[in-house]
RNA sequence: GGGGACGUGGUGCAGUUGGUUAGCAUGCCGGUCUGUCACACCGGUGGCCGCGAGUUCGAGUCUCGUCGUCCCCGCCA
């Protein structure tokens, strides 16, 4: 084989009359009968190749070529003649090949490389590894290990330790469910595959290892989505001796770093910082998107002694009247429109959603006035008073939504979100962080009929909050659990740990774990805090997320380079697949029903 | 678990109220062409319309089922 002595990217004007080797993929053959033109690919780039006819049987074996078959080619780099040079397509210079040689043949592709076209995602992912030669993939992962390397550059020029921990581990109850793998050795036992390194960072905090880091693989069997995988990658840290500031600071640091070296963009810090009821209170979600307003304005102090009945019952049975404004609007909302809206809230969880339009009069007078669809129940005083709680002007347009805080909070936030994205106020190309902080550390759950963790069961709850309301409301206590939001994406979430074993027993009380099941379950951890345990606190970053947003890409998937379908099948690999008796046999394991 | 969208030559799409021969672009094959770069031009090849039932004189089109893909809800500490 000829070895290369340059990529088809470092082919430059400067090279000029050298004699070089490149070694590449063909991309195009474009024969002019007379002279031919091969274009060469790699992943550093294109060059254009020229064969002509009195290089005889160099000619002919070059018009023999097809895309995508690999080859050599030695050359003298020239530049290209005056009226032939297109610097966009690729430069002012070519190579006049004066050696070939073909190193593998191709088949026809079964879809473009060479173009940026669509193609059934299905057939993509049949041929990841064609997908994958594709400008638009070369360039995400490429990205991607950008990423990851100036991730572990930042950490380890701050004293942080890359460690691994196990893959094959232990399952846990709290959370997700797990992937579990049979174990041979110990028949009937299972192994379970981790939902994040979460006890082990812990632990290894415990050991002295007082700053680590971990490129680390997750997996959780749950449904997916676009934005998530069964098995996904999270930028994990844990530091000790630290409090909740320190660990944003380097949250904040990190992603500066990245967003520098692979954007060149400077990103402002420290990040606005956003109680968790906040946050639900004036966007109706936990991770708003801050790229645009819509932020929500509570009328309810001035609708105590509305006509109108539901409005009126929401606010005295504790309720609220809440919704935003949308500026300039209101000529866009048909009745039709304010239908499919309203349904949108309904579906959402309201019980109706109200109107308001701001309309000037077209005579002499010139004043405002409102037109709702409740214009019947609402006094003067109400329609002034909503007026100047919204600034309400001209053609602006304002959604109301009455009921049990919550609720409103999240159909609000719903609309907001869906309103957005009609009204295109979703401005490209900028990227607005936010913490949010102090999420509840309990809610809930109906299905198990327990409280369940919002973060997870090693979360410091806010003690004074612990001592208050540990036996009245538990769903009233705070945690110091922060996530770190991007354009309305969860990119991280962590929290101070708890590192007393008592407060430690008290929240695996109130999660209904008894004593039987904190030490079958924990045991190893509770009794690793007996040893000395410094106060530590961590995080974890999505890597597969944040390089989807830096890479403009909607869907992660477009960030891994082998993902799973969302039914979790590999389309090229065919996993997950039938295994032989035999090794079901190994495994004591047999199906109760023919699954088969 | 639930809802929605989609499945037509290799690829991307069109296909009317059910109607006779399923179109277009591109790819692929052959030809012409000495400066192209999505080369151009000429000719050709290529389809069990995802699969299976049903309705009908007749189904790419309608109905049911099934498989696959995608999006959303539930779920994801």
């Amino acid at each position: 084989m000829f070895k290369r002595t340059h990529t088809c990217g470092e082919i430059t004007a400067a090279l000029e009359r050298q004699i070089v080797t490149i070694n590449g993929w063909v991309d195009r053959v474009r024969n002019l009968g007379g002279v031919l033109f091969v274009t060469i690919r790699d992943r550093y780039g294109k060059i254009q190749v020229l064969f002509r006819p009195e290089d005889g049987s160099l000619f002919s074996e070059a018009a023999s070529l097809h895309g995508e078959d690999v080859v050599a080619v030695t050359g003298e780099i020239a530049k290209r003649p005056e009226g032939a040079i297109k610097e966009e397509m690729g430069g002012a210079v070519e190579i006049i090949a004066q050696r070939l040689e073909v190193l593998s043949k191709a088949i026809t592709p079964p879809f473009y490389i060479h173009l940026e076209s669509d193609v059934n995602e299905e057939l993509r992912l049949a041929y990841r590894y064609l997908d994958l030669r594709r400008q638009r993939m070369q360039k995400n992962i490429m990205l991607r290990h950008q990423v990851v390397q100036t991730v572990r550059a930042y950490f380890n020029a701050r004293r942080f330790l890359e460690i691994e921990t196990p893959i094959l581990t232990k399952s846990t109850p709290e959370g997700a469910r797990d992937f579990l793998v049979p174990s041979r050795l110990k028949q009937g036992k299972f192994y379970a595959l981790p939902q994040s390194p979460q006890l082990f960072k812990q632990l290894l905090m415990v050991s002295g290892f007082d700053r680590y880091y971990q490129i680390a693989r997750c997996f959780r069997d749950e449904d997916f989505r676009a934005d998530r995988q069964p098995e996904f990658t999270q930028i994990d840290y844990e530091m000790s001796f630290v409090d909740q500031r320190d660990i944003m600071d380097i949250t904040e640091g990190v992603l500066k770093a990245v967003f520098e070296s692979v954007l060149g963009i400077a990103i402002e810090t420290p990040f606005t910082v956003l109680s968790y009821t906040a946050a639900m209170d004036t966007y109706g979600t936990d991770k708003p998107d801050l790229r645009y307003g819509l932020s929500f304005c509570d009328v309810t102090d001035h609708f105590k002694d509305s006509g109108f009945e539901p409005i009126r019952q929401a606010i005295q049975n504790g309720g609220v009247l809440k919704g935003f404004k949308v500026a300039g609007a209101a000529p866009r909302y048909s009745r039709k429109m304010l239908e499919e809206i309203e349904n949108l809230a309904k579906k959402a969880g309201a019980k109706g959603l109200l109107h308001a339009k701001a309309v000037k009069e077209t005579d002499s007078t010139g004043t405002l006035t409102l037109k709702t669809n409740f214009d019947r129940h609402l006094s003067a005083f109400e329609g002034e008073n909503l007026m100047k709680a919204f600034s309400l002007e001209d053609r602006d347009i304002c959604f109301l939504i009455s009921g049990e805080r919550k609720t409103v909070n999240v159909a609000l936030g719903v609309l907001r979100g869906e309103i957005a994205k009609r009204e295109s106020l979703i401005p490209k190309d900028i990227f607005r962080f936010l913490w949010v902080v102090d999420f509840p550390m309990f809610s809930y759950s109906e299905e198990e009929r327990r409280f369940v963790a919002e973060h997870h069961p090693f979360t410091m709850p806010y003690l004074s909050d612990l001592e208050s309301y540990k036996d009245t409301d538990p769903t009233k206590i705070r945690a110091h659990a922060y996530d770190v939001v991007l354009n309305g994406w969860e990119i991280g979430g962590g929290s101070l740990r708890i590192h007393s074993r008592e407060v430690q027993k008290t929240v695996f009380d109130l999660l209904g774990i008894d004593e039987a099941g904190q030490k079958s379950k924990f045991g190893f951890l509770l009794d690793a805090f007996q040893y000395g345990v410094p106060p530590h606190a961590g995080c974890a970053m999505g890597l597969d997320r944040l390089v989807a947003i830096l890479a403009g890409e909607e869907f992660i998937r477009d960030v891994i380079p082998f993902p799973k379908t969302t039914s979790g099948i590999c389309q090229m690999t065919g996993a997950p697949s039938d295994v032989e008796n035999e090794q079901l046999e190994k495994l004591s394991l047999k199906f109760i029903k023919d699954a088969r």
